[in-house]
RNA sequence: GGGCGAGUAGCUCAGUUGGUUAGAGCGCCUGCCUUACACGCAGGAUGUCGGGGGUUCGAGUCCCUCCUCGCCCACCA
């Protein structure tokens, strides 16, 4: 027999992780083949998961750690089961996040990007980026990522940024890029435009300044003067002045017009007059355009079309001028038609100090009419939190219109499915709505746009290739300052990563379409709804079949983590601490499908305890099982003959395999059955927290606390049946680790090396391959074997509580009566059983006594009592059974009443009324036994 | 402003098409260091299923309404 030194007797995560990691690469177990996919001429499915790139400077997080936990876990189920499981890693250049660090460091330094210039800062760049970068892929592997590391991607390599050009190449091509010069969110400090997704919505109080216009004679004025025209009697309308309401007034120096609605009576006289910009002498007309609410505000608008994205439209229908008033970085300056509107006192003055002056100066010339708190939506730049500054300039931009159709059909019928399903109509009202994706942004960082100007000829070329000299004229040719929106890239990952723009790529034809993609629902327009449409176009086919958006890690006040706020968690703290399994495990049981995820940042104990103690009950049952099963092959399950098996063997393995049905069920369909998924299908499966659940349910509950009990009578003891129970015991452990292994890899490769097989056992070096547990159809002697085990085990919990209830200490002798109701045998059988594992020193089979007895009830109607023999105060017993008989009146009371209701005997279904009428029988003889029982004992 | 989701034990959440006495983990209480495990074992307590109304023989589950939170979208200056 081998001794319990094989296993240290505390689990020691960080003596074993590193190792086994490197074992696993070692073996290539990771890596998937292109000619090994069904696709491909080999004989398995292809299964494909994309990993969301973190951006290539990131440092792991929780948010990581939970994304690449559940990522893990179901590459891992598919590599068990048989799939060609191909898991693509990767990082991504984050255009503006990038530069931002770098920028940070140049101001450390008292520098800015533009006293090195372009050239040298993405040279420096570069730099960090190989020197820091990826470092987060390293940190995954210290969670067990089990990623294809050979496949390594980066958004900004050459074979990616090949892919970048002949996207943006064949889009222009196809009429899908172009040039538009139009109102966009601007980020004066990041200095770049964003798209609309970038530019992030925050409720904001903020003001509402009403500020009174002079009204100015028309130029052609011959008519009456606005006075006269006034005279009506509007007193809404303080004489010759126009109240125009704005939350901007910063921008009124950019206004062209006021405008009100035409059909507005109130106002209708004032079209086609002037009015002035307070504290300047510039004239401006009223023009009438539907745009205007008039019960919102004044009902007058100032029209500013270089700042306002509707007041460029309002521009353009009326062929306005579009005075541009502020710098690129926020200050206020005569751009582009401004002419002098800035006056020189506001030159160079931020626009929220300019805010201020203009409304002390409006104040002094009484043209302030009043202010009040407003509740509106400001738009934040997604990266550096600045207010975005609407801003009129020229921008590439995708027409997005005919790429959202095939993503929109897609969704729709089937071919891609949304968990959870509340999600897809997010998904699909977005498409519905959607709007030209701007995608130049005024960064040094990224894909420079691949379009290059020749001046001499005023020509524009749109190249896959480097361009150096204009193809018609010869002449010098610039290339585009500006670079690609970061997700210009990401959103071709799912393509890019296997080999496209290379359409007869072996990895392409192998694994694409992939699979599953896995990610937070923040980026589902950004990234996830991008995929699809660049799947399409470019692949005519979807990226995936499936998107699994996961909750958020916050902590206990639902915070969301982060670094900035200190709320955060460092998973390789918890790695180092319990291990990864013990965060994986508890990650994954504590996430309901689609919920968040609270954890405690001041407790990690307390937080990962699930993980922890799990993680040290597997450890324990392993050590019991080599240290009584020892390590001398065991006999094969398979070929136990049925009259070997105990009631207990039999017991266990049934439970074994519902529970293999259970965790195939909450893990569900692969992927679709028929190329769509049919309706029945499409939302079920990935409930990772009930597959852990179903899984800790059968080792803790079932093979622990049951099972590996029931065992230490037979293994070792001579002239029994120890080999049976070896084996059973042995297999069960065995294929619950299998189970397992997709949420805790390193514990459950740990303890599956050591343990016993049969002989010829035809088994894998590593549990990580080993194959996937398959079930049975569960047989009625199977069934009907669980349901007796099931009444020993309610028999000793009866004894067992009447120990507890009356305190009987555990080294008294009790003498235990079990009146069977129909397993005489049973019971008579297992008495020892009982015995042992109510770890009383019970006698099963003693005479019951009725009176002075503590009695239970199990499930089919037997009764265990326990002769109390003056070891208690009859009076608690006499109590109890009071309580008791008086509670199972009241239920039957009810229970009578509605069976006497014709309504529901009559519209029930059958089924349920004939059990309702078996449980009354059931409740009315126990309710007798239970009133004769009070009788005896306590004299009525 | 539009759309969506949630409110079940102290906390985090399960509760399938309406059908036994509403569950789990953590926490809590009691007793145990029982030779795999005190990161454990055994036993136990705790719910007006957000409020109100309705449909039904029967509602946590379906309908209406109200309240409270959260998310997404949005050009009301």
């Amino acid at each position: 027999m081998s001794t319990i030194h094989e296993l240290p007797a505390q689990y020691d995560p960080g003596e074993t992780e590193g190792a086994i990691y490197q074992r696993w690469i070692d073996a290539g177990i990771f890596s998937a083949e292109e000619k090994r996919s069904r696709r491909n001429g080999g004989d398995r499915d292809p299964f494909v998961i994309v990993m969301p790139p973190p951006n290539v400077t990131a440092v792991l997080h929780m948010g990581h750690g939970l994304n690449n936990t559940v990522q893990d876990v179901i590459v891992r189920w598919r590599r068990m089961v048989g799939d060609e499981a191909l898991w693509v890693p990767g990082t991504d250049h984050a255009g503006i996040a990038t530069q931002n660090i770098i920028e940070k460091q140049l101001a450390a330094e008292g520098k800015t990007k533009a006293d090195l210039g372009r050239e040298a800062f993405v040279a420096r760049t570069v730099a960090f980026v190989e020197e820091t970068g990826g470092e987060i892929l390293r940190q995954l592997k210290a969670i067990g990522a089990s990623a294809d590391w050979n496949r390594t991607a980066y958004t900004f390599s050459p074979e990616l940024s090949r892919g970048v050009r002949e996207a943006f190449v064949q889009l222009y091509e196809r009429g899908l890029i172009y040039r538009g010069h139009r109102v966009i969110h601007w980020c004066p400090r990041c200095m770049t435009s964003l798209s609309d997704e970038e530019a992030e919505h925050t409720e904001e109080l903020g003001s509402l300044y009403t500020i009174l216009y002079a009204l100015a004679i028309p130029a052609s004025g011959s008519r009456r003067t606005p006075a006269e025209q006034l005279a009506g009697g509007n007193t809404d309308v303080v004489f010759g002045h126009i109240p125009v309401a704005t939350t901007r007034p910063e921008t009124m120096l950019g206004d062209v017009a006021l405008a009100v609605h035409p059909e507005d009576e109130k106002f209708k006289k004032l079209i086609g007059m002037e009015a002035q910009i307070p504290l300047t002498d510039i004239k401006i007309p009223i023009i009438a355009d539907e745009y205007v609410d008039p019960t919102f505000g004044t009902g007058i608008v100032k029209i500013t079309p270089a700042h306002d994205a509707n007041d460029f439209e309002v521009g353009k229908r009326h062929k306005l001028p579009m005075p541009v008033i502020m710098a690129p970085n926020g200050t206020m300056a005569n751009g582009v038609d401004a002419d002098s509107r800035v006056p020189a006192d506001l030159l160079g003055i931020d626009r929220f100090e300019a805010r201020e002056r203009i409304i002390r100066a409006l104040e002094k010339t009484k043209q302030l009419d009043h202010v009040k708190p407003h509740h509106h939506a400001v738009r934040h730049c997604y990266r550096c939190d600045t207010v975005v500054e609407p801003r009129l300039s020229d921008q590439w931009f995708v027409k997005m219109e005919p790429l959202a159709k095939p993503a929109l059909k897609a969704v729709r019928d089937g071919t891609i499915r949304i968990l959870p399903e509340r999600w897809e109509a997010v998904y699909i009202n977005w498409l519905e709505n959607i709007r030209d994706w701007n995608i130049s942004r005024q960064l040094w960082w990224g894909h420079r746009i691949p379009v290059w100007y020749c001046d001499e000829c005023d020509q524009m070329i749109v190249s896959r290739t480097d361009v150096a000299a204009c193809d018609k004229c010869g002449g010098e040719v610039r290339q585009d300052e500006d670079v690609l929106d970061t997700w210009f890239s990401s959103w071709l990952f799912p393509i890019s990563t296997l080999g496209w723009p290379d359409t007869s790529a072996a990895a392409l034809a192998a694994f694409y379409p992939t699979d599953d993609l896995i990610t937070a629902p923040e980026i589902l327009f950004f990234w996830v709804s991008r995929m699809i449409m660049a799947g399409y176009a470019f692949m005519d086919a979807p990226p995936f079949h499936t998107v699994y958006l996961h909750g958020t890690v916050r902590d206990m006040n639902h915070v969301k983590m982060s670094k900035s706020l200190g709320n955060g968690i460092d998973p390789l703290d918890v790695v180092t601490k319990y291990g990864a399994d013990a965060l994986r495990y508890t990650v994954i049981s504590g996430m309901g499908m689609g919920a968040d995820l609270m954890l405690d940042p001041k407790d990690l104990d307390r937080s990962f305890a699930p993980g922890r103690n799990f993680a040290t009950k597997l450890w324990n049952i392993g050590r019991f099982l080599l240290a009584n099963v020892g390590s001398s092959p065991v006999r094969s399950v398979d070929e136990l003959r049925d009259n070997e098996l105990t009631l207990a063997d039999r017991w266990i393995l049934g439970r074994l395999n519902a529970t293999i049905l259970e965790c195939d069920v909450a893990l569900g369909p692969a992927r679709p059955e028929k190329g769509k998924w049919r309706p029945e299908e499409r939302y079920s499966g990935l409930r990772l927290s009930e597959f852990a659940e179903a899984a800790r349910r059968f080792v803790w509950n079932d093979l622990a606390d049951w099972y590996l009990e029931t065992t230490k009578a037979r293994i070792g003891v001579a002239g029994g049946d120890s080999e049976v129970a070896r084996a059973v015991l042995t297999h069960a452990f065995d294929y619950a680790l299998r189970l397992l292994h997709p949420i805790m890899p390193f514990i459950t490769e740990t303890l599956w090396q050591r343990l016993p097989f049969p002989v010829d056992a035809d088994r894998s070096e590593f549990l990580a391959v080993a194959p996937w547990p398959l079930p049975h159809p569960e047989s009625r002697e199977e069934r009907a074997a669980m349901t007796s085990f099931d009444l020993v085990c309610d028999a000793v919990r009866a004894v067992r509580q009447i120990r507890s209830d009356y305190a009987i200490p555990p080294g008294k002798s009790m003498d235990v009566a079990i009146q069977s109701r129909a397993h005489e045998s049973l019971f008579a059988d297992h008495a020892p059983l009982i015995g042992r594992l109510s770890r009383s020193d019970v006698k099963v089979g003693g005479q019951a006594t009725e009176a002075g007895a503590a009695h239970a009830v199990l499930a089919d109607g037997s009764e265990v009592i326990v002769p109390l023999g003056g070891l208690v105060d009859l009076t608690r017993e006499c109590g109890k059974l009071r309580a008791e008989l008086k509670q199972l009146e009241t239920q039957l009371d009810a229970l009578s009443s509605r069976l006497q209701n014709e309504g529901f005997t009559s519209r029930a279904p059958a089924n349920v009324v004939q059990a309702e009428r078996q449980k009354q029988q059931d409740w009315t003889k126990r309710r007798q036994q239970l009133a004769e029982k009070v009788t005896a004992l306590c004299g009525g």
